[in-house]
DNA sequence: AATATATCGTTGGAAATGAAATGAGTCAAA
DNA sequence: TTTGACTCATTTCATTTCCAACGATATATT
């Protein structure tokens, strides 16, 4: 008998990772979706912004793991919420630069700790130090899978 | 100026989840639906049949973090490409019991072995032992977020 | 038994998604 | 300086997804 068909899959660690990544962005999601009516897309774009303004839909799409068209929308959205600015490069006119409004800049001065906090909390669910061990090795694999 | 509205997603752990999970999904994902034609539910329903079989839409919906909907219509595309079998339990006829055929135990004889090597390259890419102490935190953090 | 309530798997339809097409702009080579 | 090959952001369109509704069945209450 193919012992070998015999899968588990709640074994399996790819599986495990996507439960696991589902869940707790999940959960995160369910606060700035609540609180603040973010998409995950817009929660990232605002997110990767808070830190590096004046940012084209190129580069944020290299940083961020989300395909142009969705950029684009969520950007679209912000933009009609007042949250983020866009304006034609001029440097270089195919290029839209886009920046935190005031708007969103306090957003994120309101969600950015809570965000901390989230993770602070979802760390502090491992045993001792764990967490921070659990962090230094996602950080060496996305490393290593680049 | 506030200082805190200043956030480094790349640092922040539910996005680093995100990526890696999403990769390394998309790398496997990449090996079952070239080869065998799967999409990601249908890898997830045989997975998880081969395991146990006779096994309702509600069982699998529960185990496998996927919505019925999804899994209603994987297992129809599944049944008629030969893979797997539905019938009307004969206990509750409300439920449809799946199970795999013999031609799905052939595809999961062929798979488990690939995705066994697939993990074992994944785990291999850490330093050290560490590939062991990172499943087990996952495994660690799954268990603290049922 | 009759009725009400709950659960099962499937399906319909609105919304989201992603791949490719589009249109605007840039740049290099002849 | 014209041509052609690229690149950028948006839009289009076919597909997928998700939620809620549905019909069928089961269970609890009267």
């Amino acid at each position: 008998m193919s012992q070998s068909a015999n899968f588990e899959l709640d074994a399996f660690l790819p599986y495990q990772l996507a439960i696991l990544s589902s869940r707790v962005s999940a959960e995160f999601a369910e606060i700035y979706g609540r609180r603040f009516g973010l998409s995950l897309a817009e929660w990232r774009v605002v997110a990767h912004l808070s830190a590096a303004d004046k940012v084209s839909t190129r580069e944020v799409f290299a940083r961020v793991d989300l395909d142009k068209a969705k950029i684009s929308r969520a950007a679209q959205r912000l933009e009609a919420n007042g949250l983020i600015e866009k304006r034609q490069s001029a440097v270089d006119r195919r290029l839209v630069e886009m920046s935190l409004t005031q708007k969103g800049r306090d957003m994120m001065a309101e969600i950015a700790p809570i965000a901390r906090r989230f993770e602070a909390d979802f760390l502090a669910r491992f045993a001792d130090g764990d967490g921070r061990a659990f962090q230094r090795l996602v950080m060496e694999a996305l490393e290593a899978s680049k």
